[in-house]
DNA sequence: CATGACGGTTCTGGATCCAATAACGACCGA
DNA sequence: TCGGTCGTTATTGGATCCAGAACCGTCATG
């Protein structure tokens, strides 16, 4: 038996599976589980120490999710998606992000601005700082581009709106999105001018300008993500 | 072929798992079984003629979905949407269905025009007819309100949002928001000529009054529904 | 009379068992 | 040497079994 780490879970959700199924995500959004790698019960339920039982319960989640492919008798794989797929998905998020960024508003308060700036601030910074692993760079950064999103979301003060970007995001693992963010400078740049207009938007109230320029924010990450897929169809299939 | 020993092998890949769950997920929505009632999972499962097993698999997709809620270890019930959840719920499907509605313009056709026009004027002339019974006006009602709907989303061509729109759907049985159409008169006029005028700017080519239009129109009946929740408790749980 | 404890019952959740199906490989024949 | 067929094997999917937790009623007690 391992380690009880049982007792996390609180009401709302289950235990073990809900525990499972985010174990079992955070592997493929970290890149630890390769997108079009192949999903074996049997090995994941000896990694978690549990039967076959939670880990499929599990599985159906992710499936009903999107993050993975459950054909009939042959098992589940790690959905790798198309550009084309990035491109509509994106579309859908952008046009989302930018009603929270509309939203935020009329709700932001200056302790919220303060927290876009700083998270905006950090993430540029870091990436100018040569001496670290890149490794690191990219997990950092990420977080932090995380942090600027989630707090609109959050501010925007829509549980459903969150929720429902939440689930789009789930869809593409992380680790390439993230290394796109520091791999090029260009984009580094441009996405610390992106984030800081659509800050000074929220500043000076101006909802239609803040929902625009989140709306071309979004939009240029996913067609940045797609032409990845396209470029790359390395990092794919456990290997 | 083997004699058909579950009849589940048509429906391309789709396991005896997603049957299910489509089965109960059908329940729910037509009201068969209402919003706050416990779903038994051995109840279920001699329903059907299976073992709990796979019910138990389909809960779980079911509570990815949002449709149901799980509780540790006192079971399933079907969720009951509060007003201010349905509120977001609806600001959130407005805006895709907006973006649906705008993308439409560049691609929707002759006949998909004629389609729209058809659905809508079915739906009136359906709810004007006094001696069907209301059960049964109100299912077709719905049958052509969602082939509106539909239209436009697959006409706009974009997978995702289609998807996306649709799980947001799946949250609230259609059962109620059907007879809200054809219950009140008032309501069917304005949702006849909301769709009309939906119809008119995507005919003109314009985009910006068509996905104005359906903003609007969406938001509408969000809080209508809203408003319906807020008044009646009843319809709700078992019995 | 109300309230709290106790025990039986029911149901969920996880583990295990068994059947069915598809990938893999070897063998045989042309 | 290549192709097809058959048998093995590994893996999924469904059924069953067992333990643990929650509800319900009863009963005892302040």
């Amino acid at each position: 038996m391992s380690v009880g780490d049982v007792a996390t879970s609180e009401a709302t959700g289950h235990a073990l599976v809900d525990e499972i199924a985010a174990k079992i995500r955070a592997r493929i959004m970290s890149g630890d589980i390769p997108i079009g790698a192949q999903l074996r019960q049997a090995e994941l339920a000896s990694d978690f120490g549990v039967s076959r039982t939670p880990v499929r319960e599990a599985l159906r989640q992710l499936q009903a999710g999107g993050l993975i492919d459950v054909v009939p008798n042959r098992g589940a794989v790690v959905r790798v998606p198309s550009p084309w797929e990035v491109r509509e998905a994106y579309e859908v998020r952008a046009e989302l992000e930018a009603l929270a960024a509309a939203r935020c508003v009329s709700r932001v308060s200056r302790a919220d601005i303060e927290k876009l700036h700083a998270a905006n601030q950090a993430m540029y910074d870091r990436s100018l700082a040569e001496n670290q692993p890149a490794r690191e760079v990219a997990l950092d950064s990420r977080r932090e581009n995380d942090l600027f999103h989630n707090t609109i979301t959050a501010v925007s003060a829509n549980e459903r709106l969150a929720r429902t970007i939440d689930e789009i995001n789930e869809n593409f693992p992380r680790n390439v999105s993230a290394q796109l963010l520091v791999g090029d400078a260009r984009h580094r740049d441009e996405n610390y001018e992106e984030h800081s207009r659509i800050i000074e938007a929220l500043e000076r109230g101006d909802a239609e300008t803040a929902q625009a320029e989140m709306r071309r924010h979004v939009l240029k990450a996913g067609e940045q993500l797609a032409q990845w897929y396209e470029r790359r169809s390395s990092t794919v299939f456990k290997g």
